[in-house]
DNA sequence: GGGGCATTTGTGTCCCTTCCCAATTCGTTT
DNA sequence: AAACGAATTGGGAAGGGACACAAATGCCCC
């Protein structure tokens, strides 16, 4: 019976005006106690909720947030996701999700379909965006934050942890357990979290003398990742320990080298990953890892989005800090 | 500079009308070349896009999808929701999310949010509704579709796997390596999917006289299904096999049996998970298990919300087909 | 009881589009 | 060239609700 039930229905149930249903469903709207019970009754008796639409295009607010996600594989996202979710909806806001992972290189074009929505504000995960589009966004004055990925833009939104510091913790890790003679297999070239996690492994290596004998590319991706793999260890001499740029790679890095090249994991050779997502803690992988505190970057994207909204100038955030995690893969000894 | 472009600015620069303008921009509508041209380049000009909120105000059609998912650390459902994400953008439509993970219970309050949104439809991966907002929805049009879960109403559209038979297939599994002495660990018991299995499993093993040792409650949840894999093995005559409800918690199971009680597998006792979500394949667990059609289910969900959505009256498919994918937990001799 | 102030209420116009309908233009046919 | 049907165009309304403003009511106190 209640197809389409508008405030003028209600109004009408009630004895009132529009206006007066719509400060009932308006916080801080100036209302009397008896008006408002008499419009709820009325309401709930015609099960009336205002329609979140047409106050949009009123307000000019969605109390939507565009999200664009782009690997949901790698478990390191489906958990921010989640995060990230809850701490919006916490907010009083809602996400409108675009998955990237199959429109290769063509955000743009999706982002430009949210934007359509009116959302008030785009979460990027692991996501670039044209600098074209990031100005069209400035000029709607949509904020953007981009989540564990830099551009280098001056002014950009991005939320990141200290992967430069990560990759220093690894090549202490390393030394600390004795071995020399290392390894990296690195994500995606493009990725600024790549390379500021090779940039901090590298740099800190060559202060403790350690040895890097390979570099492969892995590009975040297991199948590269296998290959990589097989690539670094058919030599005569090949690495002790190798540090995966990212967790979701390190579990087919600890496969290939169990299962197809019989080597003992950590006796044989150590390895570390990135990110600790869940999976790691899992005992038939039990990977050192650099935990990333993704919690603490999606509640400081989102304190971010908030300040953006309310009209408050804002500034991307320190790096968060990370903690390196040790567990069997690198026990040695 | 393009703070706020309407389709009057554009029409303005044009030297058209308002309704031209929209013209241009709804598919199927009578224009001429001409006007269409130069509504174009004013409209690239001046970086319009048509205000999908007013248009849906207007048409009645949000064109947005809510989707209410619980369990993102299943790795079930990232995938699922990744599928479905992509198959609803084909079709023009977008998706409005909502992670109920932490909102135990009561699903009911953010359905009634998305609802405001006026969304299209409505997809509800593995969550329940209770039956008055099932109602609501019905009342306003709006089609709600079921991924993973039965409920049991006469009307409800639910998309889900043939799980009775999967849980047979395993049964069968079981007969053919040459087990007899059983185990299964279930799911949720409120569960349709947990049910539905648990019915084949027991009565096909029934049926080929394996010996049903122990059943344990795991409620979909690792650390649950620790508990009961323990309880399960703390016996003189443990099972020779267990079937665990899904592969979410069979990972966990392995990891047990492996590291916790010191078991071998596939020698000393045979593993069979459901869903062959990635992880199951990864050459650590290389878990036999019954696999889900991920993308049909996805597929059948959007077919269903489409036909509902153009007013074609719908019922519940079929359960889709399920098959045993044997791996390396359960290949004895 | 009336003046003055504060609170509550209703009216009107707007948010941005799409759709309906009437009016105009175009192309074609005899 | 006139006539006619088809295609295109612009004006006005509506969709559901919020906000500004003016009107009305309530309240307090002298």
């Amino acid at each position: 019976m209640s197809g389409k039930v508008t405030s003028f229905d209600v109004a009408l149930a009630a004895g009132v005006s529009r206006s007066a249903v719509s400060r009932v469903f308006t916080k801080g709207a100036s209302v009397s106690q008896k008006t408002a019970d008499k419009v709820r009754v009325a309401a709930a008796d015609l099960g009336y909720r205002p329609n979140a639409l047409a106050r949009s295009l009123l307000t000019g607010r969605s109390r939507m947030i565009g999200l664009v996600v782009a690997y949901l594989d790698n478990h390191f996202y489906p958990r921010a996701l989640e995060q990230l979710s809850a701490a919006l909806e916490q907010q009083g806001y809602h996400v409108l999700i675009f998955m990237a992972s199959h429109t290769e290189g063509n955000v743009d074009h999706v982002v430009r379909e949210i934007l359509d929505y009116q959302v008030d504000g785009l979460v990027l995960m692991s996501v670039s965006l044209t600098s074209d589009l990031a100005q069209q966004c400035r000029a709607k004055d949509v904020p953007v934050v981009l989540f564990n990925r830099r551009l280098g833009d001056a002014h950009e939104l991005a939320v990141v942890s200290d992967n430069q510091r990560g990759g220093q913790l690894v090549a202490q890790h390393f030394a600390d357990i004795g071995v020399s003679r290392v390894g990296y297999i690195a994500g995606w070239r493009a990725a600024s979290t790549q390379n500021d996690r090779e940039a901090g492994f590298r740099i800190e290596a060559l202060k403790l003398g350690l040895d890097l004998v390979d570099v492969q590319d892995g590009d975040f991706n297991p199948d590269k990742a296998r290959t990589a793999t097989l690539q670094m260890f058919d030599r005569a001499d090949p690495p002790q320990a190798v540090f995966v740029a990212n967790d979701y790679m390190a579990f087919t890095v600890l496969d290939v080298l169990r299962t197809e090249l019989g080597l003992r994991v950590p006796q044989d050779v150590c390895v570390v990953g990135f990110d600790d997502v869940p999976t790691a803690a899992w005992k038939s992988y039990d990977l050192t890892t650099v935990r990333q505190n993704s919690q603490g970057m999606v509640d400081e994207v989102v304190a971010l989005l908030m300040a953006a909204i309310g009209g408050q100038g804002v500034v991307a955030p320190m790096p968060l800090s990370v903690e390196l995690v040790a567990r069997g893969t690198t026990k040695r000894g």
